[in-house]
DNA sequence: TATGAATGAGTCTTCATTCAT
DNA sequence: GATGAATGAAGACTCATTCAT
């Protein structure tokens, strides 16, 4: 028997579709809330393609958990650029923190990512990747402690909005990096000749 | 249908026990994964027991909480005395940052009020609290900019200490303290030996 | 230690409340529905006297229906003096059916025992004692027949009314009983030769 | 978490067979103290296939309900027939009454909705079709009065039956009906006969 | 290959009943 | 005797996973 329509052929394209459901579940109600059937219905695919195309919901986990290192990755992809255009000074790097909290997805998915790292080592690499991404990028400039200072200011940050309904002003966050990352302070050098 | 030996009778510790262990569990696997079972297992008292006490499992897990949050005053109150006792200097704030880091009690019962705040809007005041009452702390002396900044930064300390093994060293944190509190920093020596 | 207020010592006092809450809560909810613990809170004792007086929930039932066969009873009492001032025609029987309808209380006490009758064999008897009670006293006048064929119809108003909002009109009642009765009938006698 | 063998694919009549289920316990022992275990046993299927078809037991029961609704339809249809050939005389109804009692089936089918529908609104609609339509039967020949007379009449004996292991005889139901229906009554020396 | 029916382990929750106090 | 804490059996329901089709 002919069960209705004929689904389309591309394997990959519905493997990503999964993966993206469950990667938004785990965004909005948290990993361990996230069910085969939810991940089904979100992703528009009958039940069976979900353990079709993953052993275990475990491994559907993952694999989502992976698609959200790599939305943070994307997001990394553009700071990268704004900083090659427009510098790194606090400035900045302020406008940016200030901005990407509006960017709902890819501050969630960081989030996402960090909450499950605390209880599963597996994910403990993958959520530190955007803070030394980031180390990484501000460390030729300000020298490793200064960048990595201003990293964990920024995470700090980033866990205020989540528990607060109103954000940093940008301003304050300006002043704070500026502080951290030594404009207003007098011997940067000092700071930048810390291995 | 009552077979075996009853146990002693005294509501007010048994209750203290479930709630305990209750808290225990949702610090070490997460407040979604705690199950009746689990703290039945854990607090040593029959399945019955969890569900004499509270209502709901919802209910025991806001026990909980309620539970992780005083931990978390307690460890306020030693705080409040130590700046009582030697003052609140960046150098005193690092300190005490540091060793709470050794206190792993009370920083998880903090990290997993927080993280549950994220998806239960009910604890996000509980969430806050430990915060707003150290920029409480510290806004006398240091307007409330700085001391939010502090605090951010502190918490960005905390969530870095989680998915980290190493945890940031103490002249890092007071450095960062120091110019983020203001240019009032006492021992800007110290900065430069960070490794 | 003492525990608040002595309690009254009166054991009959509270084994009547609690039949009395019991028979309540099987005429609102019925009798698989109810609990010890919904039984105590009605009667407004603690949960520990609805065990003290009763072996078994099932013990506490039985107790339960014979006071609403005595409501019943109660009931028939006034039926019977009425007949006794008033005659037993048709229009008197019918005032008397149109009238105990507003009475919730014995009617619905009525269908609950009828109802358990239906699952519950040792309740059959208490069940047919209202209607054996009302056919004695219409059998000396109209024979056992039309009694018996009057008592049925009243049950049938009974069950319409428990599955309708309206109720029958008195009248409608009236020349349905005396139908039945004879009243229009040419040869009432023969239906009380019938034995 | 899959033992043991599977049982054959046929959801139709996987689903009907536990809607039968259901409807044969709730006619059995009440719809309040049906269970999916009680239904799983019945039915002969696992305790998952009873919550696999139905989202709550409430719905299974309503499912029931209906099964047995379509029974009570079922006899009307038998009815109808039947008085399309026969006529409507009361001697014919009372033929059917005194038939019916025979058939357990569809006469508790009505008993068990109609007992429900006393603490459950929802199935007071379902509870009123039979009597409604054996009205609509009536009501060309002898009048809206006389037919829900003789409606309500023939509920009372069928709950007489309920309560009582002795039916009553053909005759007696002749005569009463007779005698609610109207003086065109064909033969009232039946009804002397009866014992 | 793709689908969803099938199964039972495990979850929360209620409650009769027992019995320590 | 009176009270309510204690216990576990049992109930409704969910869902990962398997596998027939």
């Amino acid at each position: 028997m002919d069960h209705g329509a004929r689904r389309r052929r591309d394997p990959e394209a519905r493997r990503r579709e999964i993966v993206t459901a469950a990667a938004e579940l785990i965004v909005e109600v948290g990993a361990e809330a996230v069910t085969h059937r939810m991940v089904a219905a979100r992703a528009g695919v009958p039940l069976g393609a979900t353990t079709q195309y993953f052993d275990t919901l475990d491994d559907l986990r993952s694999a989502a958990f992976r698609a959200l290192a790599e939305e943070v990755d994307a997001r990394l992809d553009g700071v990268r650029q704004t900083i090659a255009d427009r510098g790194d000074s606090p400035a900045v790097i302020a406008a940016l923190v200030f901005e990407s909290m509006d960017d709902a997805h890819a501050v969630q998915a960081d989030r996402a990512v960090v909450t499950a790292a605390v209880h599963d080592p597996r994910l403990r690499e993958l959520a530190r990747h955007l803070s030394d991404r980031l180390v990484e990028l501000l460390e030729p400039t300000y020298g490793a402690d200064r960048a990595r200072a201003a990293m964990i200011f920024i995470d700090g940050v980033m866990w205020s909005m989540h528990i607060r309904d109103d954000r940093p002003a940008q301003p304050f966050i300006e002043t704070a990096l500026a502080r951290l990352l030594g404009d207003s302070v007098s011997t940067p050098s000092a700071a930048t000749a810390t291995p």
